[in-house]
RNA sequence: GGCGAGUUGGCGGAGUGGUUACGCAGCGGAUUGCAAAUCCGUGUACAGGAGUUCGAUUCUCCUACUCGCCUCCA
């Protein structure tokens, strides 16, 4: 069986990943705030750790891995947005949480297992805010619920800082009922005009917190093996969460690999809504820009480095494609390749991947050249350990285990629909007449028209072909009538 | 101020204690009326300094620089 290997945040060392219980592989990352369209940062875990759960699917079997993302509902964003659109908190949530689904699946996302939405565990949230106030790790204030970050000694672990560290340059929210400057919010009040919940502590709500914790026990339990999310999330998101659940349910150990994926940056600047470089998946999709290009610039960055989107990229990444696709149209998968299974487990190392994928490419072409022909008898042919039919199959199985390519090929990568046959033909007969009177300008000309509109022209002894290229235009082919 | 990541050829981007991935661009060639496409060939780069070592781009330390998180945001 292949052993995966993982770079483990909690312990910052590249380790053997060795699941709990290999019958059941269970992993938990970070969702969306469902309140906007999911903006191309979003994307990025997703991505990744949707090649993980693939990986893990591949290696354990796919009944054998249980995979969680939560979409939290409730929040003060939603608040916010509800409050200024005048559109109710339910209708923003449940068409955002649409909106995301549709744009990760767009980027070839699989589905995870589970999909909880925070608002429908709330009695889960309540029930362990009561116990961590049980056991002292929590104190009920002013209608609020803190957790008291002294109770739990190895707050800060995993992001490498100390209590005293943080509270020095702080940008807490200083609050009177707050016993350290560091405690944060388990549940705080809600007024009319904010959604609330009956509680012991009065009608109120969850802090951010919580329903990672809640969410990852109900369906994970108190134990599980991955957990995961962008590293901006490392503090205090995920800090918060350890000490949440480690206090809940001591002597459990909550998750035992702890993966993040770095931010992303656009044309080498932050992308952020002040600078003006924010855009969505949304946005890119309407722009043109496949769901599968956005995927391969996303795995042609190692995802633990900051990654760098630019238009440049983008197009790189559509010509590769593009030819990879030409490779496997009508081909049934077979099995993914050894090779590229391997570069998977080591820490998800899907930038070599996608290299290993272009070098399969170029052994298929490289293998047409000859195939059969030993076989059928032509002489001085070499004998190709392997015949192109299953190379294909195996590369398209590959392409899949990465999930660019899903059962076909997808239609922008096909050429245009439109008919440039009688182009075509009046450049043949340009190109015969020429041929004999050895005067080539004529048909320079009507190529020179043709390549202007962004169609590729191709002309050998065989004949000539005219295909539409990236940049293709009909309407400037309508001024050559 | 605290925490973390990084600095590899024109660009992108892997990797390794000793034999210089790979892609794109470029260059040379084959081919072509010319091109395109394709094919063949071609690139001695690892921020700076010190140390460990027979030997470091790869390990250790220091310096410089870049970027991110701790705020909206993943």
């Amino acid at each position: 069986m292949t052993t995966i290997k993982l770079h483990n945040t909690k312990t910052r060392k590249r380790e053997d990943f060795v699941p709990i219980d290999s019958d059941n592989v269970r992993m938990y990352v970070c969702g969306p705030t469902v309140y906007d369209r999911a903006h191309l940062g979003n994307a990025r875990p997703v991505i990744v750790f949707d090649v993980l759960y693939r990986l893990l699917r591949h290696v354990y079997g796919p009944d054998h891995v249980t995979y969680v993302r939560n979409f939290t509902d409730v929040d003060d964003k939603i608040n916010a947005r509800a409050a200024e659109s005048g559109r109710s908190i339910g209708e923003i949530t449940a068409e955002t949480t649409q909106w995301f689904l549709d744009d990760m699946a767009a980027v070839g996302a699989l589905e995870p297992d589970h999909m909880p939405r925070a608002t429908a565990y709330i009695p889960q949230m309540i029930e362990m805010i009561e116990g961590l106030i049980a056991k002292g790790h929590a104190y009920a204030a002013e209608g609020h619920v803190l957790f008291a970050v002294e109770s739990y000694k190895e707050y800060g672990a995993l992001s490498g800082r100390s209590i005293d560290d943080m509270i020095a340059g702080a940008r807490v929210e200083v609050a009177p009922y707050k016993r350290n400057p560091m405690d944060f919010v388990l549940w705080k009040p809600s007024d009319g005009d904010t959604p609330g919940w009956d509680s012991p502590w009065g009608r109120g709500r969850p802090g951010w917190h919580i329903e990672c914790s809640a969410m990852s026990y109900e369906l994970l339990g108190a134990h599980f093996d991955i957990h995961g999310g962008g590293n901006d999330l490392m503090f205090p998101h995920h800090e918060n969460e350890i000490a949440q659940s480690c206090c809940a349910h001591p002597g459990a150990g909550f998750a035992n690999y702890w993966l993040h994926n770095e931010m992303l940056q656009v044309e080498g600047k932050k992308m952020s809504k002040s600078l003006g470089n924010f855009f969505t998946v949304r946005d890119l999709l309407d722009h043109g820009v496949p769901g599968e290009v956005i995927r391969y610039v996303m795995l042609s960055t190692h995802y633990r480095k900051p990654m760098d989107w630019t238009e440049k990229k983008a197009d790189e990444a559509k010509r590769k494609l593009k030819s990879w696709y030409d490779l496997v149209k009508g081909v049934e998968a077979s099995k993914a390749s050894r090779i590229i299974i391997d570069n998977l487990a080591e820490d998800l190392n899907t930038a070599f991947t996608l290299r290993q994928l272009d070098q399969l490419a170029g052994d298929i072409v490289h293998n047409d050249k000859f195939d059969g022909q030993f076989e059928a008898g032509v002489p001085n042919a070499p004998q190709m350990a392997r015949s192109s039919s299953e190379l294909r199959s195996e590369f398209k199985a590959s392409l899949q285990l990465l999930g660019l390519i899903g059962d076909e090929v997808p239609s922008w990568s096909e050429e245009t629909a439109f008919d440039l046959s009688r182009f075509q033909r009046s450049l043949e007969a340009a190109r015969s007449v020429a041929m004999q009177t050895k005067d080539f300008s004529g048909v320079d000309q009507i190529k020179n028209m043709l390549i202007g509109a962004g169609v590729q022209v191709q002309m050998s002894k065989e004949g000539v072909e005219v295909i539409a290229g990236p940049n293709f235009d009909p309407t400037k082919l309508e001024a050559l009538e």
